[in-house]
DNA sequence: GACATATAGTTAGTTATGCAACTAATATAA
DNA sequence: TTATATTAGTTGCATAACTAACTATATGTC
């Protein structure tokens, strides 16, 4: 029997523009594929500054729930592929602003195709009503998990 | 504004007795809270020698969806623990069939317990027919990504 | 202004993940 | 029966995760 091909113990699904893993190791495979070589950690981050370029380290860490070590490290190996650089804000000399270099900005385009593409095979025969229930479900686990700590 | 709680860009759920990461996390840190020292991926490896003891190393893999590399350090982990320990099968030599110990079997009771009290947390407010939903979707989206590797 | 507190980010230590290359044992085929 | 292929597991390498302890800057209070 083939081993499994789906990894981390999990399935992936779409949560908010999030896939889990299932999803996510298949786009891995098609971008390394496409000859991109990003991992799909430091895909999740490049999204989110292609949307909003220049966030805080904290914030992209937020938008990707990341604490701040593994976002720290993450910035690190893409600030080494120069595919973003840290700046320092001059209003607040504590926070790091990240910004896109000319390398990365041309890949949103394929990298947008690709994630499409993996979307569609992944979520072939699932209808919108389907995806819907999924993406509240998550939301209320998230909810009664965030809410007692609060307590 | 407090840091996200819930790491590695995913939510978790619950997917054929497996639990996706918020759950895992919350579980994690319930286990640690309760003295015990393992992590949810040894865990989910404990789990499935409870139901069945005995399995050989790729079994496992299989089981909890990871590769063989990944299985033989987890196990290494569990082994050094003296949770778990290895013994070559008399049939094949080639396999590691992986029994408990003495100090793992107690376990059992307290992980159930928690690991119920953590899903009735997490899924308060959620009914059945949604969580069949998600896992029905779940299953989809893994059969959708897996038979394209088979052409 | 000085001291305590909070915030943003880094670093160290440990575990886990995936891929690729490897060893050893078994099965298949000439 | 020897040669080849397959299978189970291990090891090396790189990335990533979380916790906890740390540095540096900013804020708030007296």
């Amino acid at each position: 029997m083939s081993n499994n091909q789906f990894k981390r113990g999990e399935l992936y699904s779409v949560i908010n523009g999030m896939a889990t893993t299932a999803v996510a190791r298949r786009l891995q495979k098609n971008f390394r594929n496409a000859g991109l070589d990003i991992t799909i950690e430091q895909w999740s981050v490049l999204y989110h500054l292609w949307k909003e370029d220049g966030l805080s380290q904290l914030e992209l860490g937020n938008r990707t729930f990341r604490d701040k070590a593994s976002t720290t490290r993450l910035i690190d190996n893409l600030e080494k592929q120069e595919l973003v650089v840290r700046v320092a804000s001059k209003e607040d000399r504590r926070i790091n602003l990240v910004y896109l270099t000319d390398i990365a900005k041309p890949l949103q385009q394929i990298t947008y195709e690709l994630a499409n593409q993996t979307m569609n095979e992944a979520l072939l025969d699932i209808n919108k009503e389907e995806i819907e229930i999924v993406k509240n479900v998550f939301q209320r686990v998230y909810d009664n998990l965030t809410s007692k700590d609060l307590i």
